[in-house]
DNA sequence: TGTACATCAGTGAACGCGCGTTCACTGATGTAC
DNA sequence: TGTACATCAGTGAACGCGCGTTCACTGATGTAC
């Protein structure tokens, strides 16, 4: 049956929400076209009107997430003990979707690749501008080097089976980051 | 028609090396089981006399890589040059099991897992050894760190599709790792 | 050492399931008058 | 404002392809004598 205007926009927005949160948890592989309509409130037919295929929603999923995530932007200090803590390590699916799928980006689309580039690219930014203490030259490489390290460092944690040495990734790592910080914050 | 028993020794060896090739070029889940064999020299059918199946496989493949990976053992910074280099970052299929693999362990078997749980154990080992100057505590920190940073930084540049961003992840994570080593090495 | 035979690694056709995609249909929306 | 009708978002059955897995068969291996 034929839906409002805005229930139609309601109902798009519903399906991407819907796959952003399943394909951090399961992978974009692992997800079918059904799951994130019926996770929607949706039946399968309804997709290709949506969208055009299964990548299209990848690559829209990606600058739908991308571009809702401001994470980042205040203090840095606390943002970085909340991305490497447990808690974010085992929510995947509400979690960092660079953490989550990064990694997975290299398979897709030129399109998806595209959205991922941006959010990657503002993300870096936004890290940038919570370091005003830092020299314009430092504050890129302290803003790369952090970020390389978190993301890789909740990838890593995700990836270990053993509690002890997934925490302990997470811990050396956050410590790790905080010396780099407080080297020159400290001067 | 049967093989002997050093022929069919080689035959397995052969199927993991195609398999630890194609699934960092292209993931898990895009690779097929016939796609290994024939890499192999085999046909798909006599498959299952190797393996239980396509998850036995990987887990096998991801033992039978990281065992013979022993990268990082010995100069640590040039160690960290080739691995944060744009070559490293275009060679997926040839470059380190951890950057093209850990990500997606998140969906594999328990037996996945724990392979690479036990070559991600090793390979912070080998980087704490190669860094005999700190301290027992520093140590630590500096190798998990160090390791979060590189797997971090490759697997961002190789989901950016631009160049330029791509080469600046690397090169300032680079610096950044470097001022870490440094700081230490020079006092 | 030579011969007969049981074993079994590898072959390739076939199976079955799941998933992306299509399509005829339904019935609410929203426009023309 | 009220009514008639064209539009089209959503439904659910069906299609077709690809892939993991199975299986009857082949013929070289390697053992028993």
């Amino acid at each position: 049956m034929k839906v409002s205007r805005e229930q139609m926009a309601e109902n798009r927005h519903r399906i991407l929400d819907a796959a952003s949160w399943l394909f951090r948890e399961k992978g974009f592989e692992a997800v079918t076209v059904a799951e994130v309509m019926n996770a929607a409130g949706l039946t399968h037919g309804g997709f290709y009107g949506h969208f055009s295929s299964k990548d299209d929603l990848i690559a829209q999923t990606l600058a739908h997430v991308l571009a809702a995530d401001s994470s980042g932007g205040g203090d840095l200090r606390a943002y970085v003990d909340a991305y490497l803590a447990p808690r974010h390590r085992d929510n995947c699916a509400g979690g960092c979707p660079t953490a989550g799928l990064a990694a997975a980006i290299r398979h897709q689309s030129p399109a998806a690749r595209s959205a991922m580039t941006e959010g990657l690219r503002s993300q870096i930014d936004r890290i940038g501008k919570a370091l005003p203490e830092f020299d314009a030259a430092d504050r890129r490489r302290v803003a790369i080097g952090s970020w390389s390290a978190m993301v890789g460092a909740v990838i890593l944690a995700r990836a270990i089976d053993d509690p002890a040495l997934s925490d302990e990734v997470l811990e050396q790592t956050r410590a790790w980051i905080d010396a780099g910080l407080g080297k020159q914050f400290a001067r």
